[in-house]
DNA sequence: GTGCACTATTCTCTTAATGTCAATAGATAG
DNA sequence: CTATCTATTGACATTAAGAGAATAGTGCAC
């Protein structure tokens, strides 16, 4: 029952429950676009991906809702897999020209965003 | 006119807009609370603390809503301040016991999060 | 052959967070 | 006396996220 939002870090921290705090989230535009760059992939293969890095709380049926609207967007493209599943079809999704300018964008964004937080690290050891 | 969300990184790119990606806004709860850490202040001047780190983006009514809501969690206390300002009252808040346990808990989320952006990194840079 | 676990995706409803802007008002400089 | 800067609040609209039900193919065990 992830619930995020204002006062995460107090829910999340004192009982050790499956919430994630709004940052993991924004991080899922990136990270799919990165992750499609390295290699094609559908839906249910992109969640264990996740949780390869460590992003273990998004509910699946944000990542596909997510996916869809990045198609929407035309950053990704997708074909249906009816051979070679090991279940009902699945949507195999690959970047598009358009989806490498935006993690172009994105890389930029996460550069900053380190950036930011490195400061707020420096100012909590100052502390 | 920032419109966060889905498809961000185009709409920021292609237009030079004033738009912000979701993860600025997601790192608005710790920074105010490092801020506050350092030393009280008032939305106002916490406004431009915020500039000086480069989230310059954030509507101030949003600020103050945070700050609002903090409050509500006992994670900060605030005073009016009548004397000594250069306008109106204004609310000076400091950090609590309680938020500084909350500071404690976001800046492990915050680590996770720079590892998690480092492994993107990794995968962009190897393609 | 049927029941179960795993694979795979979509849809819908609800809830929560953000965006935006108007309203209010004290202080100060020209 | 009015424009600008300081300072905060409130309400409303929009968007995103959380959660779970529904659907369905595959493969294995019994």
């Amino acid at each position: 029952m992830p619930r995020r939002g204002r006062g995460w870090a107090m829910r999340a921290g004192s009982r050790g429950e499956e919430i994630h705090s709004p940052l993991v989230v924004s991080l899922l535009e990136p990270t799919l676009l990165v992750l499609l760059k390295e290699q094609p992939g559908h839906g249910y293969s992109l969640l264990s991906e996740l949780n390869a890095l460590d992003m273990t709380t998004i509910h699946p049926s944000v990542v596909y809702r997510t996916l869809r609207e990045m198609e929407t967007l035309e950053w990704i493209e997708s074909d249906w897999d009816t051979d070679q599943t090991q279940g009902p079809p699945r949507r195999t999704y690959r970047l598009t020209a358009q989806g490498e300018e935006a993690l172009r964008y994105w890389t930029q964004e996460l550069e900053k965003t380190n950036l930011i937080i490195d400061k707020l690290f420096a100012k909590i050891q100052k502390g």
